[in-house]
Order: C-alpha cells, then sequence, then structure tokens
DNA sequence: GAATAAAACGGACCGTGGTCCGCTTGACCC
DNA sequence: GGGTCAAGCGGACCACGGTCCGTTTTATTC
C-alpha cells in the first residue's frame, strides 16, 4: 500500500489499522458506559463486551482501567485545554496572570458538572497519576502563571494548586458538603490573589 | 460481673470482649505486615492469617481494607494528634496562629518520613476518606488557624490545606521527584504567610 | 499470491477486596 | 449451673482488575 522499507510502522500514530479501530471502539463504548451506569460502575469486562473485543484488548491499549479513564478524559477535556492554552482571555494568552489563574480556577469548577465524574475516576484507585502527561501540563500552565505573579516556587505552587483543583475534593465540596459554585470560585480567587504578593 | 440490665452492652466501647481481642490482634498482625513488606503487599487474607482469625472478621470490624489502614494511621497519629491540639508551642496552643500554621505543616511534612505509608495507603482506593473523624479534625484546627490569621472563609481553606499536605502528594514530591524537607516546608511556609493578609 | 514476522487479539486464569449466611460464643438473667 | 439470644465468627463465595500465552491478523517483501 506504501511501501516504507525498514519500519513495520503503518498508522497515523505507528499504531496497526485494527488496533486504532479498536481503540475507537474501547473509548465508545467506555463513553457510553458511563453516559448509561456512571464512571463508577463501569467494568473492564463490560466495556470489552460492549466494544465486542477481549478483555486483553482493554488493557493492551490502556494499559489499566485506570489509563482507560485517563484517555476518557482527555478526550473530554481538550477542549478545555485548547481553550486555556490558546483561547481567548481571560482564560487565554491575553489577560494578566492573575486573571488567568482565577479564570483557570472558575473554568475548571464549572468542568466539574460536565466531567467530574469521569476525572474523579481518573484520581481514585492507586492516588491520582500525578505525572500523567495531562496533570504535567496542567501545572506547567500553573507554574508559569506563579511565576507571572511572583510567587515563591512556581514549581511547588503548581502541584499545590492542582491539589485544591482536584475532581475528587471539588466534587464533594459540591455534592456531599452543598457548597455553592459561586463560594468554591471565591475561595479559589482569595487563594490565589494571597500568593500575588 | 456488671449487670447492666436493659442494654447488651458490656465492653468499654460497647464491644464483646472477643470482639475487642479480635480488633488488637488484627491491628497488631497488620502493623507487622506493614513494617514486613510494606502497605501496599498489605492483603486483607494475610492480616486474617496472621491474626489468627476469619477473613470476615476483617471487615465486621474495619468495614473494608481501606477502615483497617484509618485505624492503624490513627493509632501512629495519636501523638501527633496530640502535640498539635495540647503540645508545647509553636505546634500546641500558645503561639500565634500564623506560627502554628507553619509548625503544623512542618510537622506534617516530617510525619511522612515516618508514617507516611501508611498515610497514603489510607488516601487510596476510592479516594481520601474526607470525612473520616481523623480527617475533619485536622481540618477544624486548620480552620480556627485561619480564622486566627484572618483568611477569608476558613472553612474552604481549611479544604485547601488539607489538600496541599495530602501524603501521596507529599511523598510524590519527596521520594518521586526528589523535593528536599526544607523545599516543601518553605513552600508551606510562603502560602499560609500569604493567606496571611 | 505466498511467505514471514511483528503486532494484536481473546479469553481462560489468578489474586484480592468484599459479601453472605449458617454456626459459635459471650453476656446477661434466673 | 442452665437458658436465652444478640453479637460475633469464619470461610466459601462472588466480582472485578489485571496477566498470560496460544492463535489470528496485518503489513510488508518477493
Amino acid at each position: 500500500m506504501q511501501g516504507e522499507g525498514l519500519l513495520r510502522v503503518t498508522g497515523d500514530d505507528g499504531e496497526r489499522t485494527d488496533a486504532a479501530r479498536n481503540r475507537r471502539l474501547l473509548l465508545d463504548a467506555a463513553a457510553e458506559i458511563v453516559a448509561t451506569c456512571g464512571a463508577e460502575r463501569l467494568t473492564t469486562d463490560a466495556v470489552a463486551r460492549r466494544a465486542g473485543v477481549g478483555k486483553g484488548t482493554v488493557f493492551r491499549r490502556f494499559g489499566s482501567r485506570a489509563g482507560l479513564m485517563h484517555a476518557l478524559a482527555d478526550e473530554a477535556g481538550r477542549e478545555f485545554q485548547q481553550a486555556f492554552m490558546s483561547g481567548p482571555p481571560p482564560l487565554g494568552p491575553g489577560a494578566p496572570p492573575l486573571e488567568r489563574l482565577i479564570a483557570f480556577g472558575e473554568a475548571s469548577i464549572a468542568r466539574m458538572r460536565l466531567d467530574g465524574q469521569i476525572l474523579r475516576a481518573t484520581e481514585q484507585q492507586g492516588g491520582p497519576d500525578l505525572e500523567h502527561p495531562t496533570q504535567r501540563l496542567v501545572r506547567l500552565h500553573l507554574a508559569i502563571l506563579l511565576r507571572g505573579i511572583g510567587a515563591s516556587d512556581p514549581e511547588v505552587g503548581a502541584y499545590h494548586l492542582a491539589a485544591v483543583l482536584n475532581a475528587g475534593l471539588l466534587l464533594h465540596l459540591q455534592d456531599d458538603r452543598g457548597m455553592s459554585v459561586e463560594r468554591l470560585t471565591a475561595s479559589w480567587a482569595a487563594l490565589v490573589s494571597a500568593l500575588a504578593a
């Protein structure tokens, strides 16, 4: 078909076509199950069955249940990611760092209503994978903004802020403790404003 | 022995003597296994076997593996709890709130070397139980100190600070990212100092 | 098209957390 | 002591995440 010669690589990302097809199948199946039964009730067997593939394939593609959840979360969060990386201010570039920080927290909190369930599922079981590419990207972003407001040690500060915005906490405060979005965003704003010395 | 009459309660906490004995047996067995193989490798079967009781008893007493870990962590942390509740300043009462906050973070970070493993184990699997009595006590303490330094919304602030001090994060930063205790305590101090407007 | 080897597949299998239920034990009353 | 009954016990059992390995598919070369 395309004759490369040395590498046995073929798909777009070096993924065989059947592999790519199954990945989509699995992702779609997983999304449906989450939509139907909730992220908690998603089992790897069910995903495999629904996608019409073997269970081994789930783990070959995603490594673990958490990996599958991560992939799902990344798909859901791509829009958000683009918004804070290159969208319009104040979330995207153009606004002063403190405003962007505040907007980032607001957006994160607002996002929970939509895909908080999936996000929380990625955090559970073995603790959040703090070095997952998406997490790193978020922290890099936060670190840059922290540096922009003159915070000391932006790297550790980014870990702190990311911890404050984790889905498990945010959902708990909203759903179990009945705290309003306004209150949470206000607290976030107070926090980051204080950091801008 | 003591003839009560109506209630069938007997032990100190309304626990039958065999139940109390088995709880100790299980706690000791668990502590030994953690010391030997690490908290990650602790299985409920192994604890039951080592304690010489049935597996069902583990779950009757502690509800879940996480519950057992919590009980273990609470035993290990009793000293720390007394230290910040009624020990000498600056950790205990007597010092100004900001200093107590800083000391609390320092002590929490230092504590990781000793029982971080157990603490992390309590956080994993199903996410940390934010409403566990111990967690609530910590947050209550933090909230009081936050109020003392004039922070806005001490209640939410306490959740924030507790999230920053969670064992999974602290151990990750120290062990996987090679950050020094000094750096982490400095970041913590910077954070709470900023909050004291 | 035939040959080939790497990649992917699938589902039996395993370990572990958690449940269930018939049996035992301990506390209390007489 | 003997009777009672709730509390406790134990281990077979189940569900689910994750592994393993023999089989199938895919891409590529000739």
